[in-house]
Order: C-alpha cells, then structure tokens, then sequence
RNA sequence: GGUUCGGUAGUUCAGUUGGUUAGAAUGCCGCCCUGUCACGGCGGAGGUCGCGGGUUCGAGUCCCGUCCGGACCGCCA
C-alpha cells in the first residue's frame, strides 16, 4: 500500500503519529514561510504543512512546485493545529510533511473541482473524469451505489433471486425502437437490446423461479430528456402465484425500505388512485399529491353566462391556489404565458381572486357578476385570500394543460419539497389505447398486460374501455416504477395479439417462444420495473439522472468524452455485410 | 419532426440604439507575506465574439443559413 490512511481519516485522536497520504491537490496556500497543501482523495481533504525552520527545507521547494490536481504521497507527522478549521472533519489536524513525493503531474483542468464548480454541462460531460472527483457527482454515485445494494438486501431476503438475462436479442415491433447489432456470424441478420428483460423474466416464472429480480441495464432508441437516457437501469422484478395486491404489497415494502434506509423517512401506507381517478382530479396518470390543489370542473357554474370562451369549451376546470391571491398581474401574465406556450397549448387563463372581505375579482367580472362568481367561489370551497386559476377547451387537452399549471403554481408556492415524500399508486390503467394515425390500437403497458376479468368481455365491444391488472408507482409527481400481472394464457395472449393487429403468423413469428411456453404449464404471474436512475435522482433531490450515472449521453444521444456514436471502418462493415446510406 | 433558450478570455458570464482600444469574476503566470483554509497584497499574460453568408461607412450587437449545447413537445408498449 502506498498509503496508510485515507485523506478523510485523521482526526485529534492520531496526533503525533506518522502517516502516509496520498492524494490530489486541491489548491496550496503559500504564506511566504508557511506552505499548505489541501490533499484530496474521494473520503475527504487534509492539509499538509511545511513551515520554514520547522520542516526540512526541500519540502517547501517540492510544495512549490505543485499544481492544481497534482497526485502526491506525502509522509509526515498528524499535529494539532495552530488554528483549527470546525468546518472540515480533519479541521483539527494537519500532516507536517517530511516527504513528499509528486506520483504524477497534472494539467491544470478547464474547470475547478469543487462544489460549485464553474465548469457548464459541455466541458463537464467531455471531463467526466474530472467531473466525477467533485464531491456533488461522487455523493450521487454513492448513493446509487448504496441504493442497489439495499434493493438486493432487500429483495434477496424476501427470496428474490437475481437473474441475469441476455442483452442480445430480437428486434420487437411494439413499443419503442430498437437499438440493433449487426450479426457478423449471420449476414443481414439483426440482435436488438433489450428495452426491458420483459419477455425473458416471463419465462423465468414459467420455468419456477418464483421470484425473480435485476438489475439490469435496457435500451430504448428515443430522443432523450434531462430524465431519459438511450440506456438505463430497471430494478425489474416478477413473482409467480400472486395477485395484483401481493405485488403491491411487496414493492411497497421495497420502497418503505429504501426511504427508511437511504433517507431516514417513514412512508405511512401508500394511497392507492385509479387511473380515471387521476385524470380526473389531477389530469395526470403520474399526479404529485405532495399537495392538494385538485381540479374542480365548472360546466355548471360557468357555462350559459354568455362567455363564448366558456360556452364553446367541452370542459372548464381549475384549480384554487391557496393564499395566492397575492400574485401580481405580472405574475398571472405570466402564468398565461405559460399555459399558451405551444407546449402546453391552452388558448389562455382566467383567474379570480378571493378577496379578504370574501368578494371575488375575475378578469372576467365583465360576464360574470358577484352572485355568479360567488357560485365559483363555493364550487372550489375557496377561502379570502385563495386564488382560481381556470382553463376552458377541449376535455383531455385542457386537463393536461391546466395539470401542468398546477405543477408550476406548486412549485412556486413552494409546496413541492424536495424532503417530503409523497408516494401514490396509480391503478386500473386501460389496457389499450387507440392510435389515431395508425389506426389501431396499441397496448397502453405492454401486449403481455391482462385485462381485468370483468372487462374481457368488452374487449369485441369496447377495447377502449378494458381496463388492465396494471399499476405505476408515482412518487412526487415522477413515475418510478410500473407493472401488470400478465397473461399465462396462450388463448388470451393470442387475442391479446389479434387485437393488436398481428396476424397468427406474425404472432407465432415474433413472440412463438412466449405462445409455445405458456402450453407447458405457466403460472399466473405478474411484476414490475423500477426505474433505477430515476429513483436515485429523486431520493437525491435532483431532477435531472445524469448525475446519478457515472458516464451519460447528452441530449444528443451522444457521449462527448469517447465521441461516440461514431464511424466504423469499410473492413468492418464489410464483415457484417452492411453498406451505409446516409 | 417541432418549440424555445444559449454559444464572447482556460471557465462562468456582462457587453447600452449598430460606433472607434470587447470588460468583470475566477482560473493561470511572476514577486511579496509565519497560521492560512473562498488566505491576502502587487504586477502580468490571456479573445478567429461557434462557423459561413448578407445588410451597413461601420456588426459581438441586425438578417439568413449552418453547427454545437440545455430545456421542452411529439416520441418513450
């Protein structure tokens, strides 16, 4: 060993013991006869000092010659210091050096490594290296690190066993787009990544593993957002002989766990929500219930008053702020900029507020009068003080656009704490949705998703309506986990298929292996996915994952550190039978 | 595929209505300093204003195109 302790381990107690450092330097200090030395390695930071009559000479000059990031073994004696630091673990002591030996020189980096660093996304993301010796990045890797491990404590106690399953595989025309990998053995041949083990842990069940899990790296060929990544990490799970209710129970537990152990939170029982249910109150399948804010629809008390706006709309809803009667025109001009933003797409937003003597100030006072605002003001139960937010237009779109106002609003009323956790099932999701362009329905989970048995029957009547044994676990407004128990019936999943719009061929082509397993005595069985990366980030209270992976690709698609994706060579292209079109 | 914000010193940014020598902070280099720890003081170096074209007497600034980066919509079973 080159070193005997680590940079983060000396404390009062060590003093006058000798003791060999290693490390990086985080900046000196040159006081003319005293020199400092701030070491740094991934536990901490220890001075180092060489003061003029006191050390040896040459330890200075050595001292002198180092850089930014130089990577030095320092020898020397733990002493108290003159003048202590009570803001550094090691504040107490300091390494007076009798050798110092410079391991390997550095180039001053682009940027500096420290908490706040002054170094952009850019010129962090192509020094990553770098980037991952500052302690925020380091922090958050250890977390994930310390979060796997207690999922597999965890899950390996309840008797989970962990599998692992090929990442080279077939090429699927459901759901997102496949990464391929040409196959140089069989020309004009294709493996594709897995976008989830999916199909694999379902055979695992019909094979008797009972209870499956992994962490497993998948891959989805989809433009990329601050929480989305080209390859991420599933804790993906499965079990067999259970119903919808022990799959929630479990990964309730699961969860409780990881807040309990990473976070020092007590979650009480998670309240569970229907799908329908959360469109309708929150307009959003993944509804942040760390407050209340639910929607209020106002057909009745804001229709036939001869507000055009209001009398053409399918729907008017809002929302009551509560205590935000305070907000400028300023502040409302820009709430409606912000819901007429292409992305959002509301034509615009009336607001009313909740006057401390009770009366209510619209901006819209000239079609409704005091009794007719009066109406809205109970509708919404609003308080003095409260303020009304309503969007009018078409049913979903308006939902959807007034749910994103409530996001906004909460954020800056200052209701979504990063500390507070709020977690939510999310239950009876449709099992198919129906694609406009294409014509056809598409599975809203997965084509191995059951349908809930009372609605089979609707499934030749009304498939928009069935709804599936499918459930999303929502924390705080992100959705960090989704599952279903699937179908073990060849007979089921064929017409699950069918309706899908694959002919028996195709079916039998794609997916024969998953038809053909369930005639040899599959159980019933269901399971779920966590989206690792997701959690991590929102147990660190960030919002974007990339900090919770150790080397990611930028929005892109691209790693700016290796320069990949990248050309390959006409020999290699040949070898796989493959010419470029661009 | 689309919307939007940005690209100026190693880095993070400012830069007025288009005006003469493009600034700040930090980092870097040199000298000084015996208790610093965001050390301090003095001095210094450092710029293809992303790239190409256009308008203009004159462009970092305006216009068009393009490349790069961030956020978002579509997409993500």
């Amino acid at each position: 060993m080159l070193r005997t302790h680590t940079c983060g381990h000396l404390r009062a107690e060590h003093i006058g013991q000798t003791v060999t450092l290693c490390g990086w330097v985080q900046r000196t200090r040159d006081k003319g006869a005293v020199l400092w030395v701030d070491l740094r390695d991934r536990y901490g930071l220890t001075q180092l000092v060489a003061e003029a009559g006191v050390e040896a000479p040459e330890m200075q000059e050595t001292a002198r010659t180092l850089g930014r990031e130089f990577v030095v073994r320092a020898t020397g004696t733990v002493a108290e210091r003159h003048s202590k630091n009570p803001n550094m673990a090691t504040g107490d002591i300091e390494v007076r050096i009798s050798a110092l030996e410079i391991l390997n020189a550095a180039q001053t980096p682009p940027f500096l490594i420290e908490d706040e660093t002054d170094g952009g996304d850019d010129v962090r993301m192509k020094y990553r290296y770098l980037d991952l010796r500052r302690a925020p990045v380091r922090r958050a890797l250890e977390l994930r690190h310390r979060v796997a491990q207690k999922t597999r404590a965890y899950l390996d106690a309840q008797g989970f066993l962990e599998v692992e399953t090929p990442v080279l595989i077939k090429s699927t025309p459901e759901g997102a787009r496949d990464f391929v990998v040409p196959s140089r053995m069989n020309p004009g041949e294709f493996y594709a990544l897995p976008q989830s083990p999916q199909t694999f842990k379902q055979l695992l069940m019909v094979a008797g593993f009972d209870k499956y899990f992994q962490i497993v790296k998948c891959f989805r060929d989809e433009d990329l957002r601050a929480d989305r990544q080209p390859e991420f990490t599933q804790i993906d799970c499965e079990m067999s002989f259970i119903e919808q209710e022990d799959i929630l129970n479990t990964f309730e537990g699961l969860t409780r766990h990881l807040l309990r152990e990473i976070k020092g939170v007590e979650l009480a029982e998670f309240p569970r929500m229907t799908y329908a249910d959360a469109m309708r109150r929150y307009g959003s399948d993944k509804p942040d219930i760390r407050f209340g804010m639910e929607f209020v629809e106002l057909n009745e008390v804001a229709k036939g008053h001869d507000f055009p706006v209001f009398d053409n709309a399918e729907l008017v809803v809002g929302i009551c702020a509560t205590g935000a009667a305070h907000y400028t025109r300023k502040q409302l001009d820009a709430l409606t900029d912000y819901v007429k933003r292409p992305q959002i797409g509301a034509t615009g937003l009336v607001y009313a507020r909740v006057e401390a003597d009770g009366t209510v100030k619209s901006s819209v006072d000239k079609f409704f009068d005091a009794e007719k605002l009066a109406a809205w003001k109970a509708a919404f139960n609003a308080q003095p003080g409260d303020l009304l937010l309503l969007l009018a237009g078409p049913a979903e779109k308006t939902r959807k656009a007034l749910s994103e106002l409530r996001l906004l609003v909460g954020e800056q009323l200052g209701l979504r704490n990063k500390n507070t956790f709020a977690p939510l099932w999310v239950v009876d999701f449709p099992l198919l949705e129906f694609n406009e362009e294409e014509g056809r329905y598409f599975a809203m989970h997965h084509p191995f998703t059951s349908p809930k048995p009372e609605d089979i029957a609707l499934l030749d009547t009304a498939p928009g309506d069935v709804r599936a044994n499918a459930y999303d676990l929502v924390l705080n407004g992100v959705e960090v986990g989704g599952g279903s128990i699937r179908i073990h019936d060849r007979a089921v999943q064929s017409r699950m298929f069918s309706l899908l719009g694959f002919s028996p061929e195709e079916a039998q082509a794609q997916f024969g292996f998953l038809l053909d397993a369930f005639t040899y005595g599959a159980p019933p069985h269901g399971g779920i996915a966590f989206g690792f990366d997701r959690l991590c980030s929102l147990l660190g209270g960030a919002d974007s994952i990339r900090d919770f992976i150790a080397f990611p690709k930028n929005n892109a698609g691209r790693d700016v550190m290796i320069d990949s994706p990248s050309v390959i060579s006409e020999a290699q292209l040949k070898e796989l039978s493959i010419g470029v079109k661009i």
